[in-house]
DNA sequence: CACTGGTCATCTGTTGACAATCTTGGGAAC
DNA sequence: GTTCCCAAGATTGTCAACAGATGACCAGTG
Protein backbone atom coordinates (compact mmCIF):
# COMPACT_ATOMS: atom_id res chain seq x y z
CA UNK A 1 0.00 0.00 0.00
CA UNK A 2 2.96 2.64 0.93
CA UNK A 3 3.73 4.62 -2.25
CA UNK A 4 7.09 4.04 -3.84
CA UNK A 5 8.63 6.91 -3.05
CA UNK A 6 9.38 7.91 -6.78
CA UNK A 7 11.83 10.18 -7.47
CA UNK A 8 11.09 13.41 -7.90
CA UNK A 9 12.30 13.98 -11.25
CA UNK A 10 11.49 17.82 -13.08
CA UNK A 11 9.86 16.83 -15.94
CA UNK A 12 11.42 18.20 -19.01
CA UNK A 13 9.81 21.68 -20.85
CA UNK A 14 8.57 18.91 -23.27
CA UNK A 15 6.79 16.50 -21.48
CA UNK A 16 4.60 19.77 -19.30
CA UNK A 17 4.08 20.98 -22.71
CA UNK A 18 2.86 17.98 -23.74
CA UNK A 19 0.90 17.59 -20.88
CA UNK A 20 -0.70 20.87 -21.03
CA UNK A 21 -1.37 20.84 -24.88
CA UNK A 22 -3.23 17.58 -24.29
CA UNK A 23 -5.51 19.03 -21.26
CA UNK A 24 -6.33 21.90 -23.64
CA UNK A 25 -7.36 20.08 -26.17
CA UNK A 26 -9.55 17.49 -23.37
CA UNK A 27 -11.11 20.45 -22.03
CA UNK A 28 -11.97 21.65 -25.21
CA UNK A 29 -10.18 25.00 -25.00
CA UNK A 30 -8.38 23.87 -28.48
CA UNK A 31 -11.22 22.42 -30.44
CA UNK A 32 -11.20 19.51 -33.22
CA UNK A 33 -9.81 21.04 -36.43
CA UNK A 34 -7.93 24.07 -34.62
CA UNK A 35 -4.61 25.12 -35.63
CA UNK A 36 -1.92 24.77 -33.19
CA UNK A 37 0.43 27.68 -34.42
CA UNK A 38 3.81 26.80 -32.74
CA UNK A 39 4.72 30.31 -31.80
CA UNK A 40 1.53 31.21 -30.23
CA UNK A 41 1.18 28.17 -28.17
CA UNK A 42 5.58 28.82 -27.04
CA UNK A 43 4.64 32.11 -25.94
CA UNK A 44 1.81 30.93 -23.94
CA UNK A 45 3.66 28.16 -22.04
CA UNK A 46 6.74 30.20 -21.45
CA UNK A 47 8.37 28.21 -23.27
CA UNK A 48 10.37 28.27 -26.94
CA UNK A 49 9.51 26.84 -29.64
CA UNK A 50 11.72 23.50 -29.71
CA UNK A 51 10.35 21.71 -26.47
CA UNK A 52 7.03 22.61 -28.05
CA UNK A 53 7.60 20.74 -31.46
CA UNK A 54 8.83 17.59 -30.11
CA UNK A 55 5.08 17.97 -27.88
CA UNK A 56 3.30 18.19 -31.25
CA UNK A 57 5.45 15.07 -32.36
CA UNK A 58 4.45 13.29 -29.40
CA UNK A 59 0.58 14.10 -29.60
CA UNK A 60 0.90 13.26 -33.35
CA UNK A 61 2.29 10.03 -32.74
CA UNK A 62 -0.54 9.53 -30.13
CA UNK A 63 -3.31 10.22 -32.68
CA UNK A 64 -4.95 13.32 -31.18
CA UNK A 65 -2.83 16.23 -33.54
CA UNK A 66 -2.51 15.56 -37.40
CA UNK A 67 0.79 17.31 -38.95
CA UNK A 68 0.89 18.29 -42.13
CA UNK A 69 4.07 18.86 -43.58
CA UNK A 70 4.71 22.59 -43.86
CA UNK A 71 1.37 23.42 -42.95
CA UNK A 72 1.29 22.56 -38.84
CA UNK A 73 -0.22 20.82 -36.01
CA UNK A 74 -4.03 20.34 -36.47
CA UNK A 75 -6.24 19.12 -33.38
CA UNK A 76 -7.57 15.92 -35.43
CA UNK A 77 -11.17 16.18 -36.19
CA UNK A 78 -12.66 12.57 -36.72
CA UNK A 79 -15.31 11.45 -38.78
CA UNK A 80 -18.09 9.22 -37.62
CA UNK A 81 -16.70 6.37 -39.92
CA UNK A 82 -13.73 6.89 -37.45
CA UNK A 83 -14.74 6.92 -34.72
CA UNK A 84 -16.66 3.51 -35.60
CA UNK A 85 -13.45 1.93 -36.52
CA UNK A 86 -11.99 3.23 -32.92
CA UNK A 87 -14.73 1.83 -31.50
CA UNK A 88 -14.60 -1.46 -32.49
CA UNK A 89 -10.83 -1.69 -32.14
CA UNK A 90 -11.13 -0.44 -28.53
CA UNK A 91 -14.03 -3.10 -27.98
CA UNK A 92 -11.78 -6.01 -28.90
CA UNK A 93 -8.75 -4.54 -26.99
CA UNK A 94 -10.99 -4.61 -23.99
CA UNK A 95 -12.64 -7.74 -24.37
CA UNK A 96 -8.91 -9.02 -25.02
CA UNK A 97 -7.68 -7.14 -21.65
CA UNK A 98 -10.51 -9.29 -19.78
CA UNK A 99 -8.99 -12.68 -21.09
CA UNK A 100 -6.07 -11.52 -19.43
CA UNK A 101 -7.16 -10.58 -16.29
CA UNK A 102 -9.53 -12.93 -15.68
CA UNK A 103 -6.96 -15.71 -16.52
CA UNK A 104 -4.33 -14.24 -14.34
CA UNK A 105 -7.20 -14.63 -11.33
CA UNK A 106 -4.41 -12.26 -9.47
CA UNK A 107 -6.53 -10.97 -6.33
CA UNK A 108 -3.97 -7.89 -5.48
CA UNK A 109 -5.32 -6.42 -8.90
CA UNK A 110 -8.79 -7.33 -8.26
CA UNK A 111 -8.65 -5.47 -5.18
CA UNK A 112 -6.59 -2.50 -6.41
CA UNK A 113 -9.54 -2.22 -9.27
CA UNK A 114 -12.70 -2.56 -6.47
CA UNK A 115 -10.71 0.75 -4.69
CA UNK A 116 -10.62 2.63 -7.70
CA UNK A 117 -13.96 1.93 -8.28
CA UNK A 118 -14.90 3.14 -4.50
CA UNK A 119 -13.38 6.03 -5.40
CA UNK A 120 -15.20 6.50 -8.73
CA UNK A 121 -18.47 6.35 -7.01
CA UNK A 122 -17.69 8.73 -4.42
CA UNK A 123 -17.18 11.05 -7.47
CA UNK A 124 -19.92 10.25 -9.30
CA UNK A 125 -22.16 10.54 -6.12
CA UNK A 126 -20.62 14.21 -5.51
CA UNK A 127 -20.60 15.04 -9.25
CA UNK A 128 -17.05 15.15 -10.18
CA UNK A 129 -16.65 14.22 -13.81
CA UNK A 130 -12.94 15.61 -13.59
CA UNK A 131 -12.28 13.00 -10.20
CA UNK A 132 -14.26 10.64 -11.94
CA UNK A 133 -12.99 10.08 -14.96
CA UNK A 134 -9.29 10.56 -13.49
CA UNK A 135 -9.88 7.52 -11.90
CA UNK A 136 -11.45 6.07 -14.92
CA UNK A 137 -8.02 6.56 -16.48
CA UNK A 138 -6.49 4.75 -13.24
CA UNK A 139 -9.11 1.53 -14.07
CA UNK A 140 -8.41 1.20 -17.62
CA UNK A 141 -4.58 1.44 -16.88
CA UNK A 142 -4.04 -1.15 -14.07
CA UNK A 143 -6.53 -3.45 -16.19
CA UNK A 144 -4.65 -3.15 -19.66
CA UNK A 145 -0.90 -2.52 -17.91
CA UNK A 146 -1.77 -5.70 -15.77
CA UNK A 147 -3.11 -7.72 -19.08
CA UNK A 148 -0.67 -7.09 -22.22
CA UNK A 149 1.55 -4.12 -22.31
CA UNK A 150 1.52 -3.46 -25.53
CA UNK A 151 -2.66 -3.94 -25.42
CA UNK A 152 -2.36 -0.62 -23.24
CA UNK A 153 -0.26 1.48 -25.42
CA UNK A 154 -2.89 0.51 -28.03
CA UNK A 155 -5.64 1.75 -26.04
CA UNK A 156 -4.65 4.98 -24.85
CA UNK A 157 -3.99 6.30 -28.22
CA UNK A 158 -7.64 5.34 -29.12
CA UNK A 159 -9.05 6.02 -25.76
CA UNK A 160 -8.35 9.85 -25.89
CA UNK A 161 -9.56 10.26 -29.43
CA UNK A 162 -12.90 8.45 -28.27
CA UNK A 163 -13.39 10.70 -25.19
CA UNK A 164 -13.26 13.84 -27.12
CA UNK A 165 -15.65 12.48 -29.55
CA UNK A 166 -18.17 11.98 -26.76
CA UNK A 167 -17.80 14.71 -24.88
CA UNK A 168 -18.34 17.01 -28.27
CA UNK A 169 -21.37 14.81 -28.26
CA UNK A 170 -23.05 17.92 -25.97
CA UNK A 171 -24.36 15.82 -22.96
CA UNK A 172 -25.00 18.15 -20.39
CA UNK A 173 -24.46 15.10 -17.91
CA UNK A 174 -23.07 11.71 -18.33
CA UNK A 175 -24.53 9.03 -16.44
CA UNK A 176 -21.75 8.33 -14.39
CA UNK A 177 -23.64 6.19 -12.65
CA UNK A 178 -24.19 4.03 -15.30
CA UNK A 179 -21.00 3.66 -16.47
CA UNK A 180 -19.49 2.95 -12.90
CA UNK A 181 -22.37 0.11 -12.98
CA UNK A 182 -21.27 -1.55 -15.88
CA UNK A 183 -17.52 -1.67 -14.53
CA UNK A 184 -18.81 -3.23 -11.13
CA UNK A 185 -20.37 -6.10 -13.20
CA UNK A 186 -17.07 -6.55 -15.11
CA UNK A 187 -15.27 -6.64 -12.07
CA UNK A 188 -17.61 -9.61 -10.96
CA UNK A 189 -16.82 -11.35 -14.12
CA UNK A 190 -12.83 -11.45 -13.98
CA UNK A 191 -13.20 -12.34 -10.38
CA UNK A 192 -15.88 -15.36 -11.69
CA UNK A 193 -13.13 -16.97 -13.14
CA UNK A 194 -13.89 -17.59 -17.18
CA UNK A 195 -11.76 -15.81 -19.36
CA UNK A 196 -14.15 -16.75 -22.48
CA UNK A 197 -16.96 -15.01 -20.81
CA UNK A 198 -15.51 -12.20 -19.54
CA UNK A 199 -14.08 -11.19 -23.25
CA UNK A 200 -17.51 -11.69 -24.99
CA UNK A 201 -19.32 -9.86 -22.22
CA UNK A 202 -16.62 -6.60 -21.81
CA UNK A 203 -16.39 -6.92 -25.58
CA UNK A 204 -20.33 -7.29 -26.54
CA UNK A 205 -20.93 -4.09 -24.10
CA UNK A 206 -17.98 -2.06 -25.21
CA UNK A 207 -19.85 -2.62 -28.51
CA UNK A 208 -23.45 -1.96 -27.26
CA UNK A 209 -22.63 1.06 -25.75
CA UNK A 210 -19.92 2.92 -28.37
CA UNK A 211 -22.77 1.85 -31.64
CA UNK A 212 -25.23 3.36 -29.35
CA UNK A 213 -23.37 6.76 -28.84
CA UNK A 214 -22.61 6.84 -32.88
CA UNK A 215 -26.56 6.24 -32.71
CA UNK A 216 -26.14 3.90 -35.51
CA UNK A 217 -27.02 -0.08 -35.75
CA UNK A 218 -24.28 -2.81 -35.52
CA UNK A 219 -22.98 -3.48 -38.55
CA UNK A 220 -23.97 -7.47 -39.30
CA UNK A 221 -20.28 -8.27 -40.21
CA UNK A 222 -19.71 -7.78 -36.44
CA UNK A 223 -22.65 -9.40 -35.00
CA UNK A 224 -20.23 -12.30 -34.16
CA UNK A 225 -18.75 -10.06 -31.31
CA UNK A 226 -21.77 -9.07 -29.61
CA UNK A 227 -23.18 -12.20 -28.21
CA UNK A 228 -23.87 -11.12 -24.66
CA UNK A 229 -25.29 -8.60 -22.77
CA UNK A 230 -25.99 -7.70 -19.17
CA UNK A 231 -30.08 -7.31 -17.73
CA UNK A 232 -30.44 -4.51 -15.30
CA UNK A 233 -30.37 -6.71 -12.49
CA UNK A 234 -26.50 -7.70 -13.30
CA UNK A 235 -27.70 -11.20 -14.77
CA UNK A 236 -25.48 -12.31 -18.12
CA UNK A 237 -27.94 -12.95 -20.58
CA UNK A 238 -26.97 -14.15 -24.66
CA UNK A 239 -27.84 -11.00 -26.53
CA UNK A 240 -30.35 -11.81 -29.50
CA UNK A 241 -30.06 -9.09 -32.71
CA UNK A 242 -33.72 -8.03 -34.01
CA UNK A 243 -33.73 -7.55 -37.52
CA UNK A 244 -33.79 -4.66 -37.93
CA UNK A 245 -31.30 -3.94 -34.84
CA UNK A 246 -32.97 -2.36 -32.09
CA UNK A 247 -30.26 0.38 -30.31
CA UNK A 248 -33.27 0.19 -27.16
CA UNK A 249 -32.01 3.33 -24.90
CA UNK A 250 -30.96 1.92 -21.56
CA UNK A 251 -32.70 3.51 -18.40
CA UNK A 252 -30.28 4.30 -15.74
CA UNK A 253 -30.09 1.11 -13.51
CA UNK A 254 -30.43 0.71 -9.53
CA UNK A 255 -26.81 0.02 -8.07
CA UNK A 256 -25.96 -2.82 -6.89
CA UNK A 257 -24.21 -2.63 -3.60
CA UNK A 258 -20.48 -2.12 -2.99
CA UNK B 1 -1.84 -0.70 -60.65
CA UNK B 2 -1.10 2.30 -61.11
CA UNK B 3 0.79 3.89 -58.54
CA UNK B 4 -1.05 6.84 -56.73
CA UNK B 5 0.82 9.99 -58.25
CA UNK B 6 1.60 11.21 -55.01
CA UNK B 7 2.67 14.65 -54.69
CA UNK B 8 6.54 14.72 -54.46
CA UNK B 9 7.13 16.64 -51.56
CA UNK B 10 10.85 17.26 -50.23
CA UNK B 11 10.58 15.14 -47.05
CA UNK B 12 11.20 17.14 -44.45
CA UNK B 13 14.50 16.41 -42.83
CA UNK B 14 13.42 15.14 -39.63
CA UNK B 15 11.16 12.33 -41.67
CA UNK B 16 14.34 11.41 -43.58
CA UNK B 17 16.40 10.94 -40.51
CA UNK B 18 13.43 9.25 -39.24
CA UNK B 19 13.72 7.01 -42.16
CA UNK B 20 17.36 6.68 -41.77
CA UNK B 21 17.69 5.30 -38.44
CA UNK B 22 14.69 3.09 -39.12
CA UNK B 23 16.01 1.16 -41.64
CA UNK B 24 19.72 1.10 -39.72
CA UNK B 25 17.73 -0.79 -36.67
CA UNK B 26 15.85 -2.74 -39.09
CA UNK B 27 19.22 -3.76 -41.18
CA UNK B 28 20.86 -4.12 -37.39
CA UNK B 29 23.31 -1.85 -37.91
CA UNK B 30 21.96 -0.14 -34.77
CA UNK B 31 21.38 -3.30 -32.58
CA UNK B 32 18.76 -3.67 -29.72
CA UNK B 33 19.96 -1.93 -26.57
CA UNK B 34 22.10 0.19 -28.81
CA UNK B 35 22.21 3.84 -27.29
CA UNK B 36 21.62 6.22 -29.53
CA UNK B 37 23.33 9.54 -29.84
CA UNK B 38 22.04 12.74 -31.37
CA UNK B 39 25.32 14.31 -32.10
CA UNK B 40 26.76 11.34 -33.14
CA UNK B 41 23.42 10.23 -35.76
CA UNK B 42 22.91 13.80 -36.85
CA UNK B 43 26.84 14.34 -37.88
CA UNK B 44 26.27 10.79 -39.55
CA UNK B 45 23.19 12.14 -41.58
CA UNK B 46 24.56 15.55 -41.99
CA UNK B 47 21.76 17.45 -40.32
CA UNK B 48 21.40 18.73 -36.95
CA UNK B 49 20.12 17.74 -33.51
CA UNK B 50 16.89 19.17 -33.74
CA UNK B 51 15.40 17.33 -36.77
CA UNK B 52 17.35 14.43 -35.42
CA UNK B 53 15.85 14.58 -32.15
CA UNK B 54 12.36 14.48 -33.55
CA UNK B 55 12.60 11.92 -35.38
CA UNK B 56 14.00 9.88 -32.45
CA UNK B 57 10.85 11.07 -30.55
CA UNK B 58 8.77 9.73 -33.44
CA UNK B 59 10.56 6.65 -33.66
CA UNK B 60 9.68 6.75 -29.55
CA UNK B 61 5.88 6.74 -30.58
CA UNK B 62 6.40 3.72 -32.43
CA UNK B 63 7.46 1.93 -30.03
CA UNK B 64 10.87 1.51 -31.98
CA UNK B 65 13.49 3.07 -29.68
CA UNK B 66 13.04 4.31 -26.09
CA UNK B 67 13.97 7.53 -24.75
CA UNK B 68 14.97 7.88 -20.90
CA UNK B 69 14.79 11.47 -19.39
CA UNK B 70 17.96 12.95 -19.39
CA UNK B 71 19.70 9.56 -20.80
CA UNK B 72 19.21 9.45 -24.65
CA UNK B 73 17.49 7.69 -26.94
CA UNK B 74 18.05 3.43 -26.59
CA UNK B 75 17.19 0.97 -29.47
CA UNK B 76 14.61 -1.31 -27.88
CA UNK B 77 15.41 -4.78 -26.59
CA UNK B 78 12.13 -6.48 -26.16
CA UNK B 79 12.41 -9.62 -23.83
CA UNK B 80 10.86 -12.75 -24.30
CA UNK B 81 7.35 -11.79 -22.52
CA UNK B 82 6.93 -8.63 -24.14
CA UNK B 83 7.77 -10.50 -27.61
CA UNK B 84 4.94 -13.09 -27.08
CA UNK B 85 2.56 -10.00 -25.63
CA UNK B 86 3.28 -8.41 -29.08
CA UNK B 87 2.52 -11.72 -31.27
CA UNK B 88 -0.65 -12.25 -29.51
CA UNK B 89 -1.51 -8.70 -30.25
CA UNK B 90 -0.60 -8.99 -33.46
CA UNK B 91 -2.92 -11.72 -34.04
CA UNK B 92 -6.03 -10.41 -32.77
CA UNK B 93 -5.44 -7.24 -34.71
CA UNK B 94 -4.70 -9.33 -38.09
CA UNK B 95 -7.67 -11.50 -37.32
CA UNK B 96 -10.06 -8.51 -37.18
CA UNK B 97 -8.63 -7.38 -40.57
CA UNK B 98 -9.43 -10.38 -42.15
CA UNK B 99 -12.72 -10.04 -40.74
CA UNK B 100 -13.38 -6.86 -42.30
CA UNK B 101 -11.97 -7.48 -45.58
CA UNK B 102 -14.07 -10.94 -46.00
CA UNK B 103 -17.03 -8.97 -45.22
CA UNK B 104 -16.33 -6.23 -47.84
CA UNK B 105 -15.91 -8.58 -50.66
CA UNK B 106 -14.27 -5.46 -52.28
CA UNK B 107 -12.74 -7.67 -55.46
CA UNK B 108 -10.52 -4.55 -56.44
CA UNK B 109 -8.76 -5.09 -52.84
CA UNK B 110 -8.47 -9.09 -53.49
CA UNK B 111 -6.78 -8.26 -56.64
CA UNK B 112 -4.65 -5.75 -55.70
CA UNK B 113 -3.32 -8.60 -53.02
CA UNK B 114 -3.09 -11.04 -55.73
CA UNK B 115 -1.05 -8.66 -57.63
CA UNK B 116 0.83 -8.44 -54.11
CA UNK B 117 1.40 -11.99 -54.08
CA UNK B 118 2.79 -12.29 -57.07
CA UNK B 119 5.32 -10.29 -56.80
CA UNK B 120 6.26 -11.98 -53.44
CA UNK B 121 6.72 -14.67 -55.72
CA UNK B 122 9.21 -13.60 -58.12
CA UNK B 123 11.03 -12.16 -54.95
CA UNK B 124 11.31 -15.32 -52.72
CA UNK B 125 12.34 -17.37 -56.52
CA UNK B 126 15.23 -14.59 -56.64
CA UNK B 127 15.98 -15.45 -52.77
CA UNK B 128 15.50 -11.63 -52.66
CA UNK B 129 14.48 -11.06 -48.84
CA UNK B 130 14.55 -7.25 -49.21
CA UNK B 131 12.06 -7.20 -51.85
CA UNK B 132 9.96 -9.89 -50.40
CA UNK B 133 9.49 -8.64 -47.13
CA UNK B 134 9.01 -5.06 -48.34
CA UNK B 135 6.32 -6.25 -50.49
CA UNK B 136 4.75 -8.32 -47.50
CA UNK B 137 4.63 -4.71 -45.57
CA UNK B 138 2.59 -3.61 -48.78
CA UNK B 139 -0.02 -6.77 -48.49
CA UNK B 140 -0.07 -5.84 -44.96
CA UNK B 141 -0.75 -2.08 -45.53
CA UNK B 142 -3.36 -2.89 -47.98
CA UNK B 143 -5.32 -5.43 -45.90
CA UNK B 144 -5.21 -3.19 -42.94
CA UNK B 145 -5.89 0.03 -44.29
CA UNK B 146 -9.06 -1.23 -46.11
CA UNK B 147 -10.12 -2.94 -43.61
CA UNK B 148 -9.74 -0.21 -40.15
CA UNK B 149 -7.78 2.73 -40.16
CA UNK B 150 -6.95 2.42 -36.49
CA UNK B 151 -6.34 -0.97 -36.55
CA UNK B 152 -3.16 -0.51 -39.25
CA UNK B 153 -1.67 1.81 -36.89
CA UNK B 154 -2.18 -0.43 -34.48
CA UNK B 155 -0.35 -3.22 -36.25
CA UNK B 156 2.22 -1.12 -37.66
CA UNK B 157 4.05 -0.28 -34.50
CA UNK B 158 4.15 -3.85 -33.57
CA UNK B 159 5.21 -5.45 -36.46
CA UNK B 160 8.38 -3.42 -36.92
CA UNK B 161 9.66 -4.49 -33.36
CA UNK B 162 7.99 -8.49 -34.08
CA UNK B 163 10.33 -8.34 -37.29
CA UNK B 164 13.91 -7.21 -36.11
CA UNK B 165 13.03 -9.94 -33.10
CA UNK B 166 12.78 -12.62 -35.45
CA UNK B 167 15.82 -11.25 -37.51
CA UNK B 168 17.78 -11.02 -34.35
CA UNK B 169 17.07 -14.99 -34.03
CA UNK B 170 19.70 -15.30 -36.74
CA UNK B 171 17.83 -17.79 -39.03
CA UNK B 172 19.76 -17.71 -42.33
CA UNK B 173 17.30 -18.24 -44.46
CA UNK B 174 13.24 -17.75 -43.48
CA UNK B 175 11.10 -19.80 -45.25
CA UNK B 176 9.83 -17.67 -48.07
CA UNK B 177 8.23 -19.72 -49.81
CA UNK B 178 6.09 -20.92 -46.51
CA UNK B 179 5.06 -17.30 -45.58
CA UNK B 180 4.10 -17.08 -48.97
CA UNK B 181 2.32 -19.92 -49.24
CA UNK B 182 -0.09 -19.04 -46.02
CA UNK B 183 -0.47 -15.62 -47.54
CA UNK B 184 -1.86 -17.24 -50.91
CA UNK B 185 -4.72 -19.17 -48.52
CA UNK B 186 -5.40 -15.93 -46.66
CA UNK B 187 -6.39 -14.42 -50.02
CA UNK B 188 -8.55 -17.78 -50.71
CA UNK B 189 -10.45 -17.17 -47.29
CA UNK B 190 -11.32 -13.59 -48.11
CA UNK B 191 -12.59 -14.65 -51.46
CA UNK B 192 -14.34 -17.31 -49.79
CA UNK B 193 -16.66 -14.76 -47.97
CA UNK B 194 -17.01 -16.48 -44.63
CA UNK B 195 -16.04 -13.43 -42.23
CA UNK B 196 -16.27 -15.38 -38.82
CA UNK B 197 -14.33 -18.37 -40.45
CA UNK B 198 -11.39 -15.84 -42.36
CA UNK B 199 -10.69 -14.00 -38.57
CA UNK B 200 -10.52 -17.76 -36.93
CA UNK B 201 -8.17 -19.46 -39.44
CA UNK B 202 -5.71 -15.64 -39.76
CA UNK B 203 -5.97 -15.33 -35.51
CA UNK B 204 -5.04 -19.17 -35.16
CA UNK B 205 -2.59 -19.58 -37.83
CA UNK B 206 -0.50 -16.12 -36.42
CA UNK B 207 -0.48 -17.62 -32.90
CA UNK B 208 1.10 -20.97 -34.17
CA UNK B 209 3.78 -19.81 -36.06
CA UNK B 210 4.10 -16.99 -33.77
CA UNK B 211 4.57 -18.89 -30.49
CA UNK B 212 6.30 -21.68 -33.11
CA UNK B 213 8.89 -18.82 -33.33
CA UNK B 214 9.13 -18.28 -30.13
CA UNK B 215 9.98 -21.62 -29.07
CA UNK B 216 7.11 -21.79 -26.52
CA UNK B 217 3.68 -23.52 -26.00
CA UNK B 218 0.73 -21.55 -26.19
CA UNK B 219 -0.88 -20.79 -22.88
CA UNK B 220 -4.66 -22.57 -21.93
CA UNK B 221 -5.72 -18.79 -21.34
CA UNK B 222 -5.32 -18.25 -25.24
CA UNK B 223 -6.37 -22.02 -26.36
CA UNK B 224 -9.81 -20.43 -27.39
CA UNK B 225 -7.73 -18.21 -30.06
CA UNK B 226 -6.54 -20.93 -31.56
CA UNK B 227 -9.68 -23.26 -33.56
CA UNK B 228 -8.29 -24.03 -36.93
CA UNK B 229 -4.87 -24.46 -38.77
CA UNK B 230 -4.40 -25.19 -42.19
CA UNK B 231 -2.96 -28.52 -43.80
CA UNK B 232 -0.58 -28.71 -45.92
CA UNK B 233 -2.96 -29.58 -48.93
CA UNK B 234 -4.32 -25.88 -48.15
CA UNK B 235 -7.62 -27.74 -46.69
CA UNK B 236 -8.49 -25.87 -43.05
CA UNK B 237 -9.55 -28.09 -40.09
CA UNK B 238 -10.45 -28.12 -36.48
CA UNK B 239 -7.25 -27.09 -34.39
CA UNK B 240 -6.73 -29.66 -31.77
CA UNK B 241 -4.77 -28.97 -28.63
CA UNK B 242 -2.66 -32.34 -27.18
CA UNK B 243 -1.57 -32.29 -23.66
CA UNK B 244 0.96 -31.61 -23.58
CA UNK B 245 0.90 -28.91 -26.46
CA UNK B 246 2.76 -29.75 -29.63
CA UNK B 247 4.90 -27.41 -31.21
CA UNK B 248 5.42 -29.31 -34.43
CA UNK B 249 7.89 -28.38 -36.80
CA UNK B 250 6.05 -27.50 -40.32
CA UNK B 251 7.88 -29.15 -43.16
CA UNK B 252 8.09 -26.65 -46.45
CA UNK B 253 5.00 -26.94 -48.31
CA UNK B 254 4.33 -27.89 -51.46
CA UNK B 255 2.79 -24.76 -53.65
CA UNK B 256 -0.37 -24.04 -55.01
CA UNK B 257 -0.64 -22.76 -58.12
CA UNK B 258 -1.04 -19.16 -58.60
C1' DC C 1 40.34 -3.47 0.09
C1' DA C 2 35.82 -1.24 -0.04
C1' DC C 3 33.85 3.10 0.07
C1' DT C 4 33.23 8.12 -0.17
C1' DG C 5 33.51 12.40 -2.48
C1' DG C 6 34.92 15.46 -6.03
C1' DT C 7 36.25 16.50 -10.87
C1' DC C 8 35.55 16.42 -15.67
C1' DA C 9 34.27 14.98 -20.27
C1' DT C 10 30.10 13.80 -22.56
C1' DC C 11 25.56 14.12 -23.66
C1' DT C 12 20.84 15.87 -23.36
C1' DG C 13 17.61 19.90 -22.75
C1' DT C 14 16.69 24.42 -24.27
C1' DT C 15 17.07 28.75 -26.58
C1' DG C 16 16.95 32.49 -30.10
C1' DA C 17 17.98 33.56 -34.76
C1' DC C 18 17.90 32.60 -39.67
C1' DA C 19 16.04 30.30 -43.95
C1' DA C 20 12.40 28.22 -46.55
C1' DT C 21 7.63 27.68 -47.28
C1' DC C 22 2.87 28.60 -47.21
C1' DT C 23 -1.19 31.70 -46.87
C1' DT C 24 -3.58 35.87 -47.67
C1' DG C 25 -5.09 40.03 -49.57
C1' DG C 26 -4.95 43.54 -53.02
C1' DG C 27 -4.60 45.05 -57.56
C1' DA C 28 -4.23 44.51 -62.57
C1' DA C 29 -5.98 42.26 -66.70
C1' DC C 30 -9.77 40.43 -69.09
C1' DG D 1 -17.61 40.95 -61.94
C1' DT D 2 -14.23 37.35 -62.22
C1' DT D 3 -9.72 35.51 -62.56
C1' DC D 4 -4.95 35.56 -62.16
C1' DC D 5 -0.67 37.02 -60.24
C1' DC D 6 2.40 38.78 -56.99
C1' DA D 7 4.12 40.66 -52.80
C1' DA D 8 3.92 40.96 -47.85
C1' DG D 9 3.10 38.73 -43.70
C1' DA D 10 2.81 34.73 -41.02
C1' DT D 11 4.32 30.19 -39.97
C1' DT D 12 7.08 26.17 -40.17
C1' DG D 13 11.84 24.05 -40.87
C1' DT D 14 16.59 24.23 -39.53
C1' DC D 15 20.73 25.52 -37.28
C1' DA D 16 24.45 26.56 -33.95
C1' DA D 17 25.43 27.77 -29.32
C1' DC D 18 24.51 27.70 -24.32
C1' DA D 19 22.93 25.59 -19.91
C1' DG D 20 22.18 21.71 -17.08
C1' DA D 21 22.39 16.83 -15.99
C1' DT D 22 24.65 12.39 -16.10
C1' DG D 23 28.09 8.92 -15.47
C1' DA D 24 32.96 7.57 -15.34
C1' DC D 25 37.25 8.19 -13.35
C1' DC D 26 40.39 8.88 -9.65
C1' DA D 27 42.26 10.36 -5.38
C1' DG D 28 41.70 10.10 -0.60
C1' DT D 29 39.93 7.77 3.72
C1' DG D 30 38.50 4.33 7.12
Amino acid sequence: MAVLPEIVRSPSLSATAKRLVQEAIWSGGLPPGAHLVESQLAEQFQISRGPLREALRSLAAEGLVEIQPGRGAFVVDPTPDEMQDMIVLRAMLGGMAARYITASADEKLFNSLAKTLLVMRSAAEARDERAFFDQHWTFYELMYRSANRFLFRAWQSLHGLIDIYVRRLGRPHLPLADILWHYERFLDLFRAGDPDEAEAVVRSQSLLVGFQVLDRPIPAMLRAYVTRTIEPDGTVVPFIFDSPVTTSKPKTRQRSSA
